[in-house]
RNA sequence: GGGCGCUUAGCUCAGUUGGUUAGAGCACCGCGCUUACAACGCGGUGGUCGGGGGUUCGAGUCCCUCAGCGCCCA
């Protein structure tokens, strides 16, 4: 083995040496042909490519990498594919308006067509329908812009994964596992579609799912508005919401608000439109909220849902998916009231129609007093900018709450990282209120692959839909005709028309583990991968991401998709707020890697414990540059110090990378060691224990810590006792000696390195040893002659702790005098237990070499010394150190 | 309103089943170009462990309570 290592080495370049080489000899590549024991298979969370890359990417993907390099060291065929999801509102608007175009699901495919733009339309012009398929091939060209500058920033940060896995979740075979996993959730009766109140955005065109709701403190009134009971009484109720007076069912009181209970049972007639309305009781409704009576209306509010549901009431609809008041009122009008609804409400926005129905009531004496301002939560769209309406249509669903308890005793299945995670995913189950709905009528998504018989008379049949063949999947009912039928009966009486929505984006991204698995396109390799060992997240997508991929995984094949889930925390900015786009406070990862190098962003990214958010901070990232650049240095000393030019080929220096320090870097066989060589071994061995322990618990932050601590007392003290004689100070044997210490404990420490810095560690193995470091096996602990030559355990103090000791406090000492470390001292007396004085004195000559000691080290017994006194080196005391 | 975290040196954070005098890095101050390293090394200053109470021979650590910060959910 030849080691060549350079004179100048630099931490310049090294990513854009490293990563082709990776790449080219196929370092991450997963092997299939190991057994499933073998294999260690990660889910990768698949980004969104609308956008770009931020630090916090950068941030969990890299503890992820760190656990994947690990378990690879340890032997396992590691399956970490990546992917890219690109589904999504972002991606569709980018679009429309790049290409100036817009979607029109009853199109059909034109294979010939050219977008308008490319980057814009100009002012006068019209955006152009297309068809779904048409408008789905424009997003892929423009994401696919994204993915190549999001794959750049993850080999440039040195991601190991294994890129001929990669997948996106809107290809033709993400597409297919979609589809698939829906028709199996519809034969078992799991998915099904309902016309039921439906959370609306008005802006968006969408219907919302109760995981991507937000509550925003928003500015309300309340209004007293006088409806009249049977007797002739005013009933007085405060809504926030009077413009939805016409869809007034019911109004509803606390059963046990003793004020009301004459009223309950009785009709109550509504303000204005004098529409009679039945008065009930549910527990919902708040006593000490407003009169403690509240109008339920289809549908204000998530509450009015269920009362609705609750008492059975009928469906008096006001407000459209467009968000203005629908043309026709309900039925239960007079003619008179419907006239004056005509007139004053239809076709106005919520806003306007409030405002119209204010002046009704004034106008009627019908509002009592002024409306008050109030603070108050309402249902928003997390990415919308108006309060969310509830609409009844038709919709597909996935059922959840029937499987409540399967799915919280999943959760407990789960292991967690860390453990009080699992709260959020428990207390998600537990609140679920409904169905998970996974339509959209959005058009970049993957599309249902259902059609629905049309009648005689032209009645579309949504409750006997027309399934895909598995065998044709994935298909696009928009241009593609179900079994049986002609594409000339589309749209016809007797024919069929096609579902015009797409699936929600956890429809499909639930599957991923499914999808980068192959699941029936490659039974063998699914088979080898599922379920997988890890699935890598952030905290805030437990209630979607996690859920969703749990309940998919459950009712497919009855157990979880992986066995342990590994949360990441966030990146905070310096005034610890969360970093994101709508703040403006986000820090694109390319510069940080340009400017202090993969390797030190890493250590950065590595430092935070699992699950805890942290803060962006440069510091850290200057710190790891350092780390990195200290380990080149070191590293030359290592591999250059006391070679013999003329003997250096084929001088053995050979850690085969298979084992501990026994066998690795032994020049010559079996050497007698220094006590202080012996000590360091020992010590090496616990560190190869602890580090190990640390990543089986998915803590990559102690193991770096405790490898970090290790290495810079290894510089500081280590090296700096036993230079001298690794030049050959001492003599040639005892130079052997130091350097099978040195040799064995680089060689450890860079494979313990190796999953947090890859860079400079593959860098420094190249330089002595064959192969990467990143395919080298783990370090194990010799325990081996080393441990039985020190002859202790590794509590006690060493020899390298009593030397240590000595040599700090005579730097100490020429610092507190103001001189050179390289000043000569004339005498140094310690005094101490006479065990603690028969290390020190094993490793006399090493203190007199590193702290330039001409004259004599003394060592005098302390008379106060117990015998049985095993404390550490504190025992020792210098009791005089004379500068010459 | 409920839940989950967090609060340790000026800053960012470790601190393992409770156990000597609570640690690291950064920053700051001082010394030093020494045969791996001046984009560096060596040494030093710096803390009522958020407040209060309790359990214990002993609490940064366990329990209660209060305050502040963050996130999730209503």
């Amino acid at each position: 083995m030849s080691t060549s290592v350079p004179d100048k080495p630099t931490l310049e370049g090294l990513e854009d040496r490293w990563a082709p080489i990776w790449e080219s000899e196929g370092t991450y590549r997963f092997d299939r042909s190991v057994g499933r024991d073998r294999v260690y298979s990660i889910d990768t969370p698949p980004l969104t490519v609308s956008g770009s890359l931020h630090v916090g990417h950068a941030f969990s993907f890299t503890h992820t990498d760190t656990i994947a390099r690990y378990k690879r060291m340890r032997g396992y065929s590691v399956f970490y594919p990546m992917g890219w999801d690109d589904n999504g509102l972002a991606t569709e608007r980018r679009v429309q308006n790049y290409f100036g175009v817009k979607c029109d699901p009853t199109l059909a495919y034109d294979q010939q067509f050219q977008p308008p733009a490319r980057g814009g339309l100009g002012k006068d012009q019209e955006p152009v329908p297309v068809s779904r398929p048409n408008f789905v091939e424009l997003c892929l060209e423009l994401v696919g812009e994204d993915e190549k500058a999001f794959e750049a920033v993850w080999r440039r940060i040195g991601l190991s994964c294994d890129w001929t896995q990669y997948y996106t979740t809107i290809d033709a075979a993400s597409q297919r596992a979609s589809q698939r996993g829906f028709l199996r959730m519809l034969a078992r009766g799991q998915a099904y579609s309902a016309s039921a109140p439906t959370l609306w955005d008005v802006d968006f065109q969408t219907a919302v799912a109760q995981a991507e709701l937000e509550d925003r403190e928003s500015n309300g009134a309340y209004h007293t508005l006088v409806f009249h009971t049977e007797s002739g009484d005013d009933l007085l109720i405060d809504t926030t919401r009077p413009e939805l007076l016409a869809a007034c069912v019911a109004v509803v009181a606390h059963p046990d608000d003793d004020r009301y209970s004459p009223l309950v049972g009785t009709t109550v007639t509504t303000p204005v439109f004098a529409v009679p309305v039945p008065f009930l009781t549910h527990p919902l409704a708040q006593p000490d909220k407003g009169t403690g009576v509240a109008m339920i209306c289809t549908f204000g509010d998530t509450t009015d849902v269920t009362w609705w549901r609750d008492l059975s009431l009928p469906v008096r609809s006001v407000v459209g998916r467009d968000g203005r008041l629908v043309a026709t009122p309900p039925e239960v009008l007079t003619p008179q009231a419907a006239d004056l609804y005509g007139a004053e409400l239809a076709g106005r926005t919520v806003r306007q129609a409030q405002r119209a129905t204010v002046e009704l009531l004034r106008q009627a004496g019908e509002l009592r007093g002024e409306p008050r301002p109030i603070k108050h939560p309402v249902k928003y769209y997390e990415k919308g900018d108006r309060p969310l309406e509830i609409v009844t249509s038709r919709q597909w669903f996935f059922r959840t709450v029937d499987h409540r308890g399967e799915l919280l005793a999943r959760g407990a299945e789960l292991s967690w990282y860390p453990p009080y995670m699992a709260a959020r995913y428990t207390h998600w189950v537990e609140g679920l209120t409904g169905d998970w709905l996974i339509s959209r009528q959005r058009f970049f998504g993957v599309p249902f692959p259902v059609w629905y018989p049309i009648s005689a008379d032209g009645e579309i049949q949504y409750d006997a839909p027309l399934v895909a063949e598995e065998s044709a999947l994935p298909v696009d009912p928009s241009t593609d005709v179900p079994p049986g039928f002609e594409e000339a009966q589309r749209g016809r009486p007797g024919g069929f028309a096609g579902d015009p929505d797409v699936m929600d984006t956890w429809a499909t991204s639930s599957l991923t583990p499914q999808i980068a698995g192959r699941w029936e396109d490659d039974p063998e390799l699914f088979a080898s991968v599922f379920p997988m060992d890890l699935r890598p997240q952030a905290h805030d997508i437990i209630r979607t991401w996690l859920f969703a991929t749990v309940v998919r995984s459950h009712l497919e094949f009855g157990c979880l998709p992986w066995t342990h889930a590994a949360i990441s925390g966030w990146i905070l900015d310096p005034d610890r707020k969360k970093m994101s786009k709508s703040k403006g406070n986000v820090v694109t990862p390319m510069d940080l890697l340009g400017k202090y190098g993969s390797d030190a962003v890493r250590y950065w990214a590595a430092c935070a414990r699992p699950g805890t958010d942290t803060a962006f901070d440069e510091g850290q990232m200057k710190i790891g540059r350092k780390l990195a650049m200290k380990l080149l240095n070191v590293s030359r000393f290592v591999l250059s110090a006391g070679r013999d030019p003329d003997r250096a080929e084929g001088e053995g220096g050979t850690p085969t990378g298979t084992g501990g320090p026994a066998e690795a870097g032994t020049p010559e066989a079996a050497p007698a060691l220094d006590p202080i060589d012996a000590d360091l071994l020992v010590a090496l061995d616990a560190l190869i224990v602890e580090t190990t322990s640390a990543f089986d618990g998915y803590d990559y932050a102690r193991a770096l810590e405790r490898t970090e601590s290790f290495f810079w007392e290894f510089c500081d003290d280590y090296v700096e006792l036993v230079k001298n004689r690794a030049y050959g100070a001492l003599g040639p044997e005892r130079a052997v000696s130091a350097r099978v210490a040195l040799q064995t404990t680089l060689s450890v420490l860079l494979r313990l390195f190796a999953p947090v810095l890859p860079f400079v560690t593959e860098e420094v193995w190249s330089w002595w040893q064959e192969g990467s470091v990143h395919r080298a096996a783990w370090p194990e602990p010799s325990g081996g002659p080393s441990a039985a030559a020190a002859g202790h355990g590794p509590a006690a103090a060493t020899s390298f702790d009593a030397a240590r000791r000595v040599l700090g406090e005579i730097r100490r000492r020429k610092t507190e005098a103001g001189v050179s470390l390289r000043a000569p001292v004339a005498r140094v007396e310690v005094s101490g237990p006479p065990h603690l004085l028969d290390l020190l004195a094993s490793a006399a000559d090493d203190v007199r070499q590193a702290g330039v000691v001409e004259g004599d080290l003394v060592r005098r017994p302390s008379p106060a010394a117990s015998p049985g006194d095993d404390a550490g080196v504190e025992g020792l005391f210098i009791e005089e150190v004379a500068l010459g």
